[in-house]
DNA sequence: CGAAGTTCTTGACACTCGTCAAGAGTTTCT
DNA sequence: AGAAACTCTTGACGAGTGTCAAGAACTTCG
């Protein structure tokens, strides 16, 4: 019996690793639906096109696969937002087009991100997550940080928080805009943007 | 056989009453313990002094126990923090206050936040929770208000967002530290303080 | 005391879960 | 071509789940 470890250092032309992916993606689009705690394995095999063995064939066992999604996750939002610091002219338009990107992806891909939640949830009960979840929370403040500062660069102003509370404070604000969404309250998505653009302002020193 | 609600009207001396709240209070230091997604009925009676079979005799089922519980923590949650509104003599009293409870709160009592993050998450999934969750957020978001108009009034300026956006970023500031704090890094809880005493000023008119 | 009602335990049920082994099917390489 | 390696399916396992019914243990009250 092969290690699944060597499976993946032997192969050159990376079926292997494309294969993982697949599934990995199958994983995801089941986890986003039923959440962390009613996914099975078998239930995701059943929203792929393959068998519920062939799990272990790729995926040593289940905390192995659902690390192996959060990181595919991550590598999906890390980039997202980054075309608006690009494009943004004026800080205030910054400050807007910034308050919509989060009010619609809150509204789009609102079951993305609410595995995202049920999974860094998880790392609170779970050791074996934290890293993991403490990596992605990493390079989420880090996307954060660089709409905060350029905003603070455009008005010509320093920033008076630190990377780590900035990003706090707006992950409050969607992730409560988020819940009142899926739980279909018409507000929802206007109070996270007027929420957004009335905060963004005030970390601007004094 | 009896109904459940049958035997909740019968009783006049509420005896039935207080052993629905032992039970969930033990239930309730399982779940902090071990969260939603890995407690068990008969883990709940196993740190109880009862048997698994007695939950069904006062419980309908799973989901009333959960639900059950998450009102009874909501119970202890809601009158922690207004005594601080109460004994605060200055603004910048009730800065440092605020900001000192609410990172001894994550140090003291987290394994029972991260119980109600994780319930709230669940909510994001099972339609069924949403609705007490969404009253507990309520009344949470009513109590960080008490906070922060009390410190607008206290500092004579007034208050420029909403209590939904105040409460949005300081639950986000907290649930940050709970993270960082479970995960044993040392400048979560002061990163928490410092955060939440640059915020509050912030929330005051320009 | 003894009957009636209440509370709790025990054990079983149908089911789902993660895991794994045996082997069939497929591709790759000589 | 045939052998070897890889990929995937099938079916089983033991453990754990929520639920429930039968009845034991206890309390209440005539």
């Amino acid at each position: 019996m092969t290690e699944v470890t060597d499976r993946i250092s032997r192969r050159q032309v990376d079926k292997f690793g494309e294969r993982r992916a697949q599934l990995a993606t199958s994983a995801l689009r089941t986890l986003s639906e039923l959440g962390y705690a009613r996914t099975s394995l078998r239930e995701i095999a059943q929203n792929s096109e393959f068998s519920h063995g062939v799990l272990h064939y790729y995926f040593r066992d289940k905390v192995e696969l659902i690390t192996y999604c959060v990181k595919l996750y991550k590598a999906e939002c890390v980039t997202r937002y980054d075309q608006i610091v690009a494009t943004a002219r004026s800080a205030d338009q910054l400050r807007t087009d910034f308050a919509q990107a989060l009010a619609t992806t809150c509204d789009e891909d609102g079951t993305m991100h609410r595995l995202w939640y049920d999974l860094r949830n998880q790392a609170l009960f779970e050791e074996n997550f934290r890293e993991d979840v403490l990596e992605i929370d990493q390079t989420l403040e880090l996307m954060i940080w660089r709409i905060v500062s350029t905003y603070g660069e455009l008005s010509g102003t320093p920033i008076t928080v630190s990377p780590s509370t900035a990003y706090g404070l707006f992950d409050g604000l969607f992730q409560q805009a988020l819940l009142r969404n899926l739980a279909h309250q018409p507000n929802a998505l206007t109070d996270l943007r007027t929420g957004v653009e009335q905060t963004l302002p005030k970390l601007l020193i004094r």
